[in-house]
DNA sequence: AATGTATGAGGCC
DNA sequence: TGGCCTCCCTACAT
């Protein structure tokens, strides 16, 4: 009761209206920029909120006080118009309408980050189902010559063989990890082994043959297990990087392990001190493994005696995260990293120094990955927090810039493990990719995330593949080195994606395709512990080679259907 | 069904 | 340089 003694004291409260009462006063500019009342953002809001909620006496008290803790007795304007989300300001209103994101008209496009247009309008995405299109060339050249390029060969190089893009995929998925999947890696001759690494430090063996089985280290790393390498000389045994500062060699069998190196051996001093492992790639040439950490500096470990060999050297701006290394799979001096400082860096190993790099790639934003190609190591492929793959056709050639940038919407979020474009180790082309997609697109009610295959010669998207049951965003991937196979991690689960046979796909295996899987059944146990060493898993291939009967399929297999008509021509 | 939460990078001062 | 604030599509749990 005490608040209304106070009552004479407050001030004036004018509440502004959305439709009913156009007339109140001021124009929507000067209600946020320069209005007389110079709440806080966040009690702006809190007004704001409140007064939509249903305008009840407590709420107007809150107000007030707020307003009296601000400034004393100026009149109080409580704004009951629609308010955008994103940018705060009413006229417009943006997020999800059912499954379609409707963008902020005052943001940059949140796909190619340039104003003047939306997401939707971006000419980065020509039509809502076709996801992604290249950027134009931007390099040395003039633009005609890329044009002219296309027009001489227009359908080179080759993908791979066609027909391993299937239109359709069986999906298991299993609930493997308790926090989110950070990196994944196939066995190297054992052909059904996935081997998955989560942001709690552990470190899950699958056997996607036995959907059902699963096996799980809790007690290698107590972090972010950040990369997995096998152990060239020795199937049985895995090298993993940790932001608990460690590497360890994991015997796959017993789940024991050993400690490669420790940066932080007097445990937790506090976070200027504590280092965190990133980058991991083992050279066997040179039987050295090669890590780096969140300050810029590269270590290396001699595998067969298991020290450290020579000093720390650093390879990107002092206290920067180095997130990438890999070494070259042909050139074995060869050594490409990535970091937080905007860079990629190419070395020699055999003149390793600081400030040394044979070249330097530099990029808008961070950089989350760099690889060179798989088979001849004379490509790289980058992935930049700025929306865009970039690619360098030859590392003998001109490296001032990339030849190609892909606009391809893979968006930096705290809560995602940073999103990599990996090669597929298949494709003898080298040109094909396979990326998770932040982004959604509305698949008929549906708001999904596809995991894109894209060509890097020309940026095209060749297909993208999704399960109506699959919601969350995968920004983990990774492609098998032998068989038609895409591992793929998101928040929990795991899923293994295999073709899926039909004549159908046999037909259309020119065309680029909506790869859509049916059968990935997202149960969810209730309880779900963080300790559970959980028996929580679900799916296997469960119509493996039939087509699900669920309507909802059935509508989404119509649509896919539409758009291969489209790319035939055949509308 | 609303809310809390983990917690990275950029930008500003 | 460091501290603080903000941030456009998270995915869970309660």
């Amino acid at each position: 009761m005490a608040p209304r003694t106070r009552r004479n004291a407050f001030p004036k409260v004018v509440i502004e209206r959305d439709s009913e009462s156009e007339q109140s006063s001021s124009s929507s500019d000067d209600d946020d920029d320069n209005g007389e009342e110079p709440l806080s953002d966040s009690e702006g809001e809190e007004v704001v909120a409140a007064a939509a909620a249903g305008s009840g006496k407590e709420e107007k008290m809150e107000e007030e006080d707020a307003a009296v803790k601000k400034k004393g007795k100026a009149p109080i304007t409580i704004s009951l118009k629609k308010v955008c989300k994103v940018c705060k300001k009413p006229g417009h209103e943006a997020g999800f309408k059912g499954a379609t994101y409707v963008d902020c008209p005052m943001k940059p496009c949140f796909l190619c980050k340039m104003p003047g247009h939306t997401t939707m309008s971006c000419p980065h995405r020509v039509a809502t189902e076709h996801g992604v299109i290249p950027a134009p060339l931007r390099s040395t050249h003039s633009p005609l010559e890329y044009v002219f390029q296309r027009q001489l060969r227009p359908k080179i190089p080759p993908i791979k063989p066609a027909h391993v893009i299937p239109n359709q995929v069986c999906c298991a998925v299993i609930r493997y990890h308790s926090r989110r999947v950070t990196c994944l890696e196939f066995h190297p001759t054992k052909n059904n082994i996935l081997l998955s690494g989560d942001k709690k430090g552990q470190v899950g063996i699958w056997d996607f043959e036995k959907v059902h089985e699963k096996m799980v280290y809790g007690n290698i790393h107590t972090c972010i297990v950040n990369n997995m390498r096998f152990n060239p000389v020795n199937d049985g045994t895995i090298y993993a990087a940790s932001s608990d500062g460690t590497i360890s060699c994991i015997d796959l069998e017993t789940g024991l392990s050993s400690s490669l190196m420790n940066l932080n051996p007097d445990g937790w001093q506090g976070p200027n001190t504590w280092r965190m492992l990133y980058g991991m790639d083992i050279n066997s040439e040179k039987s050295v493994v090669l890590v780096a950490d969140n300050f810029g500096f590269l270590y290396m470990v001699d595998t067969r005696s298991n020290h450290k060999t020579g000093d720390a050297i650093m390879v990107h701006k002092k206290g920067s995260k180095v997130v990438g290394l890999h070494c070259n799979p042909v050139h074995p001096e060869l050594l490409l990293s990535c970091g937080n400082d905007h860079f990629a860096r190419i070395w020699d190993m055999r003149r390793l120094e600081a400030r040394s790099a044979l070249h330097e790639l530099p990029h808008k934003r961070v950089v989350n990955s760099a690889y060179f190609s798989p088979l001849t190591g004379c490509k790289i492929l980058t992935t930049a927090q700025d929306n865009r793959l970039r690619v360098w056709d030859s590392i003998f050639g001109d490296l001032d810039s990339p030849s190609r940038e892909i606009v391809h919407s893979h968006d930096f979020n705290r809560h995602l493990t940073p999103f990599r474009g990996e090669w597929d180790p298949k494709d003898p082309s080298e040109s094909l990719a396979v990326i998770g997609r932040y982004i959604s697109e509305n698949f008929n009610g549906a708001a999904l995330h596809p995991i894109d295959f894209i060509d890097t010669s020309n940026g095209q998207l060749v297909a993208e593949v999704m399960d109506p049951n699959i919601t969350t965003i995968t920004p983990v991937n990774k492609l098998h080195p032998r068989d038609d196979v895409l591992a793929s991690g998101s928040s929990r689960s795991l899923f293994i994606w295999r073709p899926n046979w039909t004549s159908e796909a046999e037909e259309q295996k020119d065309e680029r395709r909506i790869v859509i899987c049916g059968n990935a059944e997202k149960t969810r146990k209730k309880g779900f512990g963080d300790d559970s060493d959980d028996d929580d898993m679900d799916g296997g291939f469960k119509s493996k080679g039939k087509k699900t009967k669920s309507l909802k399929l059935e509508v989404r297999e119509s649509k896919s259907a539409l758009v291969i008509a489209k790319a035939n021509g055949e509308t």
